[in-house]
RNA sequence: GGAGAGAUACCCAAGUGGCCAAAGGGAUCAGACUGUAAAUCUGACGGCGUAUGCCUUCGAAGGUUCGAAUCCUUCUCUCUCCA
């Protein structure tokens, strides 16, 4: 009998006032290729590395942050460097040097995010590539073989994510297209280590979300996927939808919500019950300048912080706060040095990380809702600091 | 000493009678960023005001004109070439 290639033990799942499971901790078991099994520790953030790398950061970096798993995206490595070549490689895992498990995301958010560049139908979708205008079609079988070659751990179904706003036929539109690649999906045979996650859509609407997740937990998925949330509507929105989501799947495997998001938005996910993020924001906005500290953002370019001699976060152990000062971080950043991305960066997943290691802890010993409360206060110290001034 | 060119906002630089508080770039300041077409994008950038507004500015002083960064006179300074 031949093992799942995903095991989700459950350790503890707190109630809310209503009665309902809500935030909880859990142990994702991957069978992992090459018999090398891998062990993820929920709730979970996972960085984003697109083309086959978490932008500006080592994957002994990323180690050493404890970066338990990160993506990669099937669109853009179909594009460059190909499938075909990564899985020449040795797949992705030893391609980039990335001991750790993998999950592809199935290039069905950028049916969304390259909008204006492709053309969808009920078989796929026809896309311009944004590196060189050429034309590529994409069907959930080719989002699958591609995965397969990647060979990536946890396997994304290919999805339709619609616009905000959308009417409801559209969303419904999207929705039952994304039920259907979803099945067509799993008629492909992946690689044995290879898990698979589906993804529900419904955009805002609570019916749609509904049916969504009630069809699409009929199947045979190792984990299921909130997706379409975070595209332009406000966080109040998202933090609801996904709240409204998260208990309509399975307690007993892992859910994971696309694309989230703000610490806050962690928080909030993970307070409705959700294991599993991934967002850009925290590599993006570091190259961008904008850091995620225990007492709230900080924008690093700002004057103020010019002659400022103290470490960026006081409670944060990573290199950037260890080892320089904020004057330093906003010289490099002023400058444009490459430098700066590079602690940003480290800065920023560190924090994340360890967010989700603290919501973790605070669940396991029952003292989460202070913990919730205790971060919403210690958080707004810079902007209260601010308002004083 | 002679000939020529020039002086515009923090810097570079357009502008040769009204559409000019003055293009563009840089610097500076601030903001945004949510399954990455992003080391990207947006806004402010003489002063005051919520504002249609008012005040001060295009080397200096004076003049022409209804109106001047723009035309005239003188002065100051800078650069290039020739001696």
């Amino acid at each position: 009998m031949t093992e799942r290639p995903l095991q989700f033990q459950l350790e503890k799942a707190l109630r809310d006032s209503e009665g309902v499971e809500r935030a909880r901790v859990g142990k994702i078991t991957l069978a992992g290729s090459r018999g090398h099994s891998h062990e993820i520790l929920t709730p979970v953030f996972m960085p984003v590395g697109t083309v086959g790398s978490v932008k500006g950061v080592t994957t002994s970096e990323l180690r050493a942050m404890r970066a338990q798993i990160i993506l990669g995206n099937t669109y853009h490595l179909y594009l460059r460097p190909g499938h075909k070549r990564v899985e020449r490689l040795g797949e992705l895992q030893k391609f980039m040097n990335w001991d750790g498990p993998i999950l592809t995301d199935s290039g069905g958010f950028q049916v969304f995010s390259l909008s204006e560049l492709n053309k969808i139908d009920d078989q796929g979708v026809t896309f311009q590539s944004h590196i060189d205008g050429s034309s590529h079609r994409f069907t959930p079988e080719l989002s699958m073989e591609i995965q397969c070659a990647l060979g990536s751990d946890i396997v994304m179904a290919f999805d339709e994510c619609p616009p905000y706003p959308a009417t409801p036929e559209q969303v419904k539109a999207a929705m039952k297209r994304t039920l259907a690649w979803a099945e067509r999906g799993l008629q492909y045979p992946l690689k044995a280590h290879q898990a698979r996650f589906g993804i529900i859509q419904g955009g805002l609407y609570e019916n749609l979300r509904r049916e969504s997740a009630h069809e699409l937990t009929q199947l045979p998925f190792d984990g299921f996927a909130i997706g379409g949330l975070s595209i332009g509507e406000t966080p109040e929105l998202m933090q609801k939808m996904a709240r409204f989501t998260a208990p309509l799947l399975p307690r007993d495997k892992p859910r994971y919500l696309m694309g989230v998001g703000r610490p806050e938005d962690l928080v909030e996910g993970v307070r409705a019950g959700i294991d599993m993020f991934d967002c850009v924001m925290p590599t993006r906005n570091a190259r961008n300048g904008q850091l995620f500290t225990s007492e709230g953002k900080v924008n690093i370019k700002n004057a103020r912080y010019a002659d400022d001699p103290g470490p960026l976060d006081p409670e944060c152990p990573c290199e950037a706060c260890t080892q320089y000062s904020r004057a330093y971080l906003r010289h490099l950043f002023v400058a444009g040095e490459l430098l700066s991305a590079r602690l940003n960066t480290i800065h920023n997943l560190t924090y994340y990380i360890r967010l989700m290691e603290a919501m973790r802890r605070a669940i396991l010993e029952n003292e989460f809702d202070e913990w919730v409360a205790n971060f919403y206060k210690t958080r707004t110290k810079l902007v209260q600091i601010e308002e004083k001034l």
